[in-house]
DNA sequence: TCTATTTTTTATCATTTGTTAAATGATTTC
DNA sequence: GAAATCATTTAACAAATGATAAAAAATAGA
């Protein structure tokens, strides 16, 4: 089912177990949590890229993080309890479940090495490389805060790399 | 299938696709990758925990990281490949490997937060009250790269706590 | 366009972490 | 049990990052 929503939507809110899943038909999104004063952005998802409360998802209990539109969103709309169902009647889409957790995974555990083995910078650089389209979409506090740093340490990278 | 392996046993080897995955009845491992010079290690793993080359396993690539036996160990072996026919034939394994694939990257995911909110003294903390018997079991060097430092600011991090 | 607000950059100083080298402790091996 | 090896801590200095405050730039709304 196709949904639309308005930039600055909180599409999930932490504490709260989540019905639904989503994927992201044109837009782009941010999943953050808070620590003590200040939000932590530790997830991007863009058009094609699923939205997900992994512990509502999984285990039906509430979830860690807020998740916020950060542009006008058109998303797919799918009800967790749905696909529970579906995985325990038809094997087909069961294993699709397992795919998509496992690919899920290894970009989850991917983001963990190049958390450990990079410093500010190269990770900077990585993200540049990567996903260059984050930097023009997306302002520069919610990247600084995903690559584990200040934005005024953020700065200080962009103004030495130029 | 249940098999020992000495301490020092290096079970996957990175750049290789392995065709098993383990499940630890007695014993530690760690996996860790090179950055130019230097072992980092990302990832322990104890009774009960699986042993998996996740590139291998979810699209049977090359793996980027090694496995070793840090203690002598007694672990159960699948075939990837038996378990991948199996997850096409059997529903109820499909929705296992599902699960499995879940819980693990809830655990990623989970670390992934960790490492961002918190700072090397917290994530110390953390790791003393929520696997405290791993410092009695695996050197602290692998313990300082596994936090994402030193093992010289981890040295510090101990004196200053103390 | 102009103002108000938000975002980003810059500056300064304190703190943390990295690097290198050396000293101390612990463990293994013969 | 002495020598050799490996693990851990300490010291001194350099580099990176955080915190706070303020300036500059960009954006939004009237």
């Amino acid at each position: 089912m196709e949904i639309k929503f308005p930039k600055g939507h909180i599409l999930f809110e932490a504490d709260k177990i989540e019905k639904n899943i989503y994927f992201i038909k044109k837009g782009i999104a941010r999943a953050y949590s808070y620590s003590e004063e200040n939000q932590i952005t530790f997830w991007f998802g863009k058009e094609g890229d699923p939205i997900v409360s992994m512990k509502s998802y999984v285990s039906n209990e509430k979830g860690y993080e807020d998740v916020e539109l950060l542009e006008d969103c058109v998303l797919y709309e799918l009800k967790t309890e749905k696909m529970h169902t579906l995985y325990e009647q038809d094997i087909q889409i069961a294993n699709w479940g397992r795919k998509f957790a496992e690919l899920e995974l290894i970009k989850s555990e991917k983001r963990l090495i190049s958390l450990q083995f990079e410093n500010a910078t190269q990770r900077y650089a990585a993200l540049i490389k990567n996903n260059p389209s984050l930097l023009l979409r997306v302002q520069l506090s919610y990247i600084a805060s995903y690559l584990g740093i200040t934005q005024i340490s953020l700065s200080r990278i962009r103004a030495k790399v130029k």
